[in-house]
DNA sequence: GTCTATACTTCGATAGAC
DNA sequence: GTCTATCGAAGTATAGAC
């Protein structure tokens, strides 16, 4: 197993990955087979030799990052801090790579199915915990529904990271303390 | 001056209507020298002629929307009911286009000064509003920071105007009561 | 101010040799 | 699986006539 993560990766794995990474640093418009191949040492052909079109490369690089989200939404469930580990999977370096996906979007409509798809089922784990959460500490303590709860996480995050991008930074230390308050004060 | 509204209107102006309308349909991508000019009905040469490049045009479009924020948030400073209208002022088919600027700005660097620069300006006068409607109120009543509410009310909005692109529906009835909760009991 | 013509670049995608 | 060669379409931008 170990071996098998150390061995050479594959022209496929490069190719997602160097797409993933223009995604984050130039958004999703710089994302193009020929940049794609130059920034993994590859040649351009070989994006449509894994992928056929730029659709099928988009979507398969959506699936690998919301399947990620997912698998460790299932671990949070069980876990001692739920709260803390959700905050941290939804900021993890994420922020930024959701903003440009869901700006994808609305310039590819392909990609806007699979986003609402998988972005339900994302959605309904995090209230999922939220429930759970909500449970342990007793309904009159919690402040809101697992279901706002659920999207404020998601909102404040995704605000965290664009406005991040920009340099703005009114608001943002006190969004953090009140975020850092909430998940101190329910998460056991 | 009435007059001087309903008069043909310049080909600039519909160059830059055009720009933004494709730029909400189709995200930023889709706005090109070409197709701004198809949907004008006019050639793609005078989008040269009237800003020499793209990212001149990107620069004026996001000057227009940010000055048009500005000077509705001086109209809300004084107004009776400065939570409701800057809500509306926030959400007003708005959201969209600021969640496309800020995904521009990760793709043309010359974008992200100008949005870092009026964002600064966009959200003091926010945290101004917030300010006075702290003082109206008491400050024992609020439960924020101006701070702080100034930047939830952009982050719930630009994540509903999102969300709603890509079809999410959880949480967002609540958080919908929540802000209109939060604005009937403060805006006074 | 608007048009034609045009240059040059980059893009997505396919065919076929190896 | 990777390469060379190549296509047509679309992109930005400029020059010059009217």
């Amino acid at each position: 197993m170990v071996v098998r993560e150390r061995a050479k990766k594959t022209s496929r794995s490069r190719l997602l990955k160097a797409a993933e990474d223009l995604m984050r640093e130039n958004g999703y418009a710089a994302v193009t087979s020929r940049r794609i191949a130059t920034k993994a040492g590859l040649k351009p052909q070989l994006v449509h030799y894994y992928f056929r079109t730029m659709d099928d490369l988009f979507l398969e690089l959506y699936r690998q990052f919301a399947i990620g989200l997912i698998e460790r939404q299932k671990v949070i469930l069980n876990s001692k801090r739920p709260l803390k580990e959700l905050w941290k999977l939804t900021t993890d370096a994420r922020g930024v790579l959701l903003n440009e996906f869901l700006a994808l979007a609305n310039h590819r409509k392909v990609i806007r199915r699979e986003i609402a798809t998988f972005g339900h089922r994302f959605r309904r784990g995090q209230v999922e915990i939220m429930t759970r959460v909500l449970a342990r500490c007793g309904v009159r303590k919690f402040p809101w529904t697992p279901g706002f709860a659920a999207f404020l996480f998601n909102s404040v995050a995704r605000s965290l990271a664009a406005e991040n991008e920009v340099g703005m930074s009114e608001g943002r230390a006190e969004a953090l303390a009140t975020i850092k308050h909430f998940i101190e004060n329910f998460d056991r």
